[in-house]
Formats: C-alpha cells, sequence, structure tokens
RNA sequence: GGACAGGUGGGUGAGUGGUUAAAGCCAACAGACUGUAAAUCUGUCCCUCCCUGCGAGGUACGAAGGUUCGAAUCCUUCCCUGUCCA
C-alpha cells in the first residue's frame, strides 16, 4: 500500500494531527528499515468499563495495527494517582491501589476485543514513574513552566473561576509526557481533550534528545444524551460488554441526529453511505441497522440479530421480554408489594417503589397495580412487571 | 502568620429564626402519546414504618458543640476553598 494510502486511512476521522508531514516521514522510514511505529495511547483505569466513546480511540489504534505498527496500550496506575484533571473543575479524589489493578484488569481483556493481543504491548506507567526518586521529579519539573502548565484550558479556568487546583494536578501533563519519553513513542493518540498532554510530550521528548511524537487526537464521542461526552459518570454510556439486549436499547434511544455521528465513528461506513442513508426517510430502520453493526462487533452477528428481534417484540410491540430472570420467593414475603420490589432490586428504596406503584407504574402478571397490598399464593407464579425492570417470582 | 469572602439536595441556585424536606431551573425517574428517538403533556424526584393517608416518624443545608419554645438561618470551635498581604 502507497504512502499516501496508508495516510488516508490514518486520518479519516481524526481530529487533529501534528503533524501530517512528521507523520508521512515516519511512515517512509518505517517502511524503509522495517521498523514499525509505537503508537501509543493512554488509559486511567479509573471506570471498569469500556465504552462507545474509547472505542473511537481503539479503531484508530486498530488502524495503525493493521498496517503494521505497534499499538501500545498504556494503563495509567501511576497518573491515576494524581487523577486526570481534564475537563474536571474539582480535583479527583485519588483512588485505592486495589481499586486501580482491579480496573486495570478489566481494561486489558476488553481493549483486545478491538487490538488484536498478539501485536500490542500493554504497559503499566508505574513501570518507569514509580521508579522516579525525588530528584528526577525536580528535573522533569524544571522542564516545564509555571505559565506553559497554566495554558491548559482546565487550569485556566479554575484558576481564573477560583476553583481549588493542587499542586499534584499540575503534575499529571508531565507525567503523561513523560510516559512517551520512557516508551520512545512515535505517534501518541489521545481524545480532543488531551491535545495539551500530548503536546507536552513532544516538548520532553525534545529535551530528553528523542525525536517529538506526533499527536493525533480523535473526537470525543457525545453520549446517548446527545449532548455531554460518553462517561461512564455521567451515566450517558454504551458499554462494550453491556448485554447485546441493552447495547440494542441504548442505541435505539439516541437521537436520529446523533445515529449519524455513530455512523460515522463507530462503523467503517463511508461518508458517502451514510450521506445515502441520510437522505432516506427510513431513520428507525437505520438507527436498528447501527445497532445490529455494534453489537456484532462485539459479540456476533446472531447476537445481534437475537437483540434487535427482543427490540422489535419488548419494545416496539410492548410484549414481554423472553429471558425474565425467575426469583423464588418465601411466603412471608406477601402482602406488602413495594417491599417485595425492593428485594427483588426493581426499586432503589421503598419509597421510591410507593411512588412508582402510586404513578400506576408497577403491573401484576399484565395488569396494573396501584394498591400496596399484594397477596401471595404459595406455589404460585405471578409476573412482576416495574418501569423498564421485569421479573418472575415463584412462591414457596 | 494576618485580613477578608465563602461552604445548601445529582448539578445549578434561592433562602438570613417559625406552614422549610428546603423555591426556580437542569438532569433523572414513572405514566400518557408515538415509527426508534425527539417533541409534548401529567406525576414524581432523602429514608423508614403502617391502617397507603394531601398518614406517622427519622435524618438533612462542611463538622462538632451551644443559644432558643423553635436554626440552613444567631454564637463558639474546628475542617475545607478562594482573594489580598507577609
Amino acid at each position: 500500500m502507497s504512502i499516501d494510502e496508508q495516510l488516508s486511512i490514518l486520518k479519516k476521522g481524526l481530529a487533529d494531527l501534528i503533524r501530517e508531514a512528521d507523520l508521512r516521514e515516519r511512515l517512509i522510514q518505517s517502511e524503509k528499515s522495517g521498523r514499525p511505529l509505537r503508537v501509543k495511547a493512554g488509559f486511567d483505569p479509573t471506570a471498569p468499563d469500556l465504552h462507545l466513546g474509547h472505542t473511537v480511540l481503539l479503531r484508530k489504534m486498530k488502524h495503525f495495527q493493521d498496517l503494521g505498527h505497534i499499538p501500545i496500550f498504556v494503563i495509567g496506575d501511576s497518573t491515576a494517582l494524581i487523577g486526570d484533571p481534564t475537563g474536571r473543575n474539582i480535583t479527583r479524589p485519588p483512588m485505592t491501589a486495589e481499586e486501580i489493578a482491579a480496573n486495570a484488569e478489566t481494561y486489558k481483556t476488553q481493549v483486545f476485543k478491538i487490538l488484536d493481543p498478539a501485536r500490542t504491548e500493554v504497559r503499566f506507567n508505574s513501570e518507569w514513574l514509580a521508579q522516579l526518586r525525588f530528584e528526577d521529579m525536580v528535573r522533569l519539573c524544571s522542564k516545564y513552566t509555571v505559565a506553559r502548565i497554566m495554558e491548559r484550558d482546565d487550569f485556566t479556568k479554575r484558576y481564573r473561576e477560583g476553583a481549588a487546583i493542587s499542586m499534584h494536578e499540575l503534575l499529571y501533563p508531565l507525567a503523561q509526557g513523560y510516559d512517551s519519553v520512557a516508551l520512545a513513542c512515535d505517534v501518541e493518540m489521545g481524545g480532543t481533550d488531551q491535545r495539551f498532554n500530548l503536546l507536552v510530550g513532544r516538548e520532553l521528548q525534545r529535551d530528553f534528545g528523542q525525536a517529538p511524537q506526533i499527536v493525533a487526537t480523535v473526537p470525543l464521542l457525545e453520549g446517548t444524551d446527545g449532548v455531554e461526552k460518553m462517561s461512564k459518570s455521567k451515566g450517558n454510556y454504551i458499554g462494550i460488554t453491556e448485554p447485546p439486549k441493552v447495547m440494542f436499547r441504548k442505541v435505539m434511544q439516541i437521537s436520529d441526529d446523533l445515529m449519524w455521528r455513530y455512523y460515522e465513528l463507530l462503523t467503517d461506513a463511508t461518508l458517502q453511505e451514510i450521506a445515502a442513508m441520510r437522505a432516506s426517510d427510513q431513520p428507525m430502520q437505520h438507527k436498528m441497522a447501527l445497532a445490529s453493526r455494534i453489537i456484532a462487533d462485539y459479540y456476533s452477528e446472531q447476537a445481534a440479530s437475537q437483540a434487535r428481534s427482543d427490540f422489535d417484540r419488548e419494545v416496539r410491540h410492548g410484549d414481554v421480554p423472553s429471558d425474565i430472570e425467575t426469583a423464588s420467593v418465601a411466603p412471608e414475603a406477601s402482602g406488602n408489594l413495594a417491599k417485595l420490589l425492593v428485594s427483588l432490586n426493581m426499586a432503589d428504596s421503598r419509597t421510591d417503589a410507593e411512588r412508582k406503584i402510586k404513578a400506576g407504574a408497577a403491573e401484576v402478571d399484565g395488569e396494573k397495580h396501584r394498591s400496596m397490598n399484594l397477596e401471595l399464593q404459595p406455589g404460585r407464579s405471578y409476573l412482576l412487571h416495574l418501569g423498564k425492570k421485569w421479573k418472575r417470582i415463584v412462591v414457596g
């Protein structure tokens, strides 16, 4: 494949590429020398589950991998001690070592749903960061000035607003930049919000006598609300390990406009194909196709079609779901429906359950049930439905 | 170390002694409507208990004490944040 072709694959969907000429140069060198490029992306092990927002980046790394280069997946176990201040206006609470270890493990397995494990490097940045002594830290800090660090949006903003900025947060960009030095990266990738951190890497590499890495950023994927970027903590995410059915439902819940964005960033559909779909008057069909496509990526075609038919039946026609869990309930649970729903995890609290029952959200055996009272007969089974939750119970 | 300002429910933000479990807005949840979504409308949005009622009780306005019949509102100490001065 020609360098131009390679470049155009790699450039597709990128938000920033600093700088394109450098990347071209490196691709040429790599081809000549047979040395693959080292393409790094760092992840904070803060959320235990990867979601579609992360996959925009991972898919791009896969493109590099497919062209013979080496993705380096850096798990920021040391930098997690700081907590990336990106996009934050408050200081993050630090995580415990146990949490970090557990989360990192989950990341590792999930990331290989996209990348080929045999040709991926997975590294923890504690490997080199934990080695640094105080003198090393001081030396590292001396390479950057306060004014330059404060150029970062988040810091400027927080500073201007009189919000707290702790000293250790200023170290984050330096630590991340040092990762690139330690790994001798050729390319570092991240979301557009990572731009600053990625650029710091270039400067530090220069200071350490390395060629500055190429910085490639991908757009941030909006979450299911269509407004904020997808994030676990905002609850607007679609996790790649969520059951197919849940994924399908969540994809269907995005707005029609957002769907085109998802097509662009989460599938290999070409821009022409997307434009054609967009011109048609079948948004729902295309959305269902999108959901199926995404599920097929992380599960299988079969799982996708199953999820699709479940959605058809359960959501569109309002039928009873096919895979309701059955729980057995002691006869003593008879009497109070709210209590029962809480014990079955169908409501957050008893007060919550009562509210929903009063609002007419509860059904027993398909009948709306507005009374708090539910007498259970031993041996019988009941079908409970509250909002999106269903459960079959057997008494006895 | 000194002076000053401030800390309210998921977010924002009212409220400066008494129908205040705490306005409004946003988010969220449930219901209706619907072709998925959106939009719209209705209701809800701390917890527990029961005789499920515009019911009873318990917690809650950084923390702990105090004043008062009564405090988010006043006082004291502490913690935290910011600004200015050293």
